[in-house]
DNA sequence: TATAATAAGTTTCCTAGTCAATGATATTCT
DNA sequence: AGAATATCATTGACTAGGAAACTTATTATA
């Protein structure tokens, strides 16, 4: 219910900025990776190629993303922000933010460090990595 | 990312009882509050109405659910588990304890009752009481 | 070196939601 | 009583992702 919760009202601030939840998370995956080939997006996105592409597609068509051409691979590319996209970045990371501080600020530090620790135990211990995308 | 990888995984397991999760979630609700219309299964599971009224014509076309009609009222009808649908409810019980206890029981009681607490904290100051479908 | 196996991406088909429009009753207002 | 309005549910158009088939290019093998 909480990350249903956190994630539905993420959704709805970052659509004020025209980009979907899974977008941004394209994007920022973009980020730190740029440039990087769609396959491995997918992994680390939790997502299938075909997903990726389509996602792909839909940046690309937004201006947001741009292919460039592997020389040594004529199957592959790479993906990279445009000036646009990158100029996203910083905005939606403040959404971001913004949504976490809206649902957990209301814990006290102690219980805010604390459901941080046992997560990450979590995530640990199942291996996980992917960045959620809904 | 442990919201999504409990979740996938809890679909997985009743993937092979032939239900996602939203069916589950739906006979679950069902269980608690047959009969029931639909309106108010949207409202407690979170979902459109839409979305209800074809999630309820697959459980019907699977034999898992019936409805029946509300003679005060002939626009409305109520939902039900049919017996084989209740049939269902302990042994798809079974399978989100096992998933849950695949999850959590690495934790010990006290990271486990903490994070609980904590989750409940957050879905209180939320007003939060929608069953996750995803 | 021709052919088979494999790999990178895309596309098609399918499922499952949302949203908005609609249909069919019910209710309310005059 | 009849018109306007509200309510319950379904439908259709649309979106997004998964699975698997497909296309093209690369690599391995006989």
């Amino acid at each position: 219910m909480v990350s249903n919760a956190v994630s539905q009202e993420f959704a709805r601030k970052v659509a004020g900025q025209d980009v979907t939840v899974a977008e941004w998370s394209f994007m920022r995956a973009l980020y730190d990776l740029e440039p990087v080939p769609p396959s491995v997006l997918a992994e680390k996105m939790g997502m299938t190629k075909g997903a990726i592409s389509k996602l792909a597609e839909r940046l690309l068509a937004k201006g947001l993303v741009v292919r460039t051409e592997n020389k040594d691979d004529k199957r592959a590319h790479s993906l990279s922000l445009t000036n646009e996209g990158r100029d996203k970045i910083p905005v939606l990371a403040a959404l971001a933010d913004e949504n976490d501080a809206e649902f957990f600020d209301t814990l006290t530090r102690e219980e805010h460090e604390t459901l941080n620790r046992i997560l990450k135990i979590l995530a640990e211990r199942r291996g996980l990595d992917a960045t959620p995308v809904d």
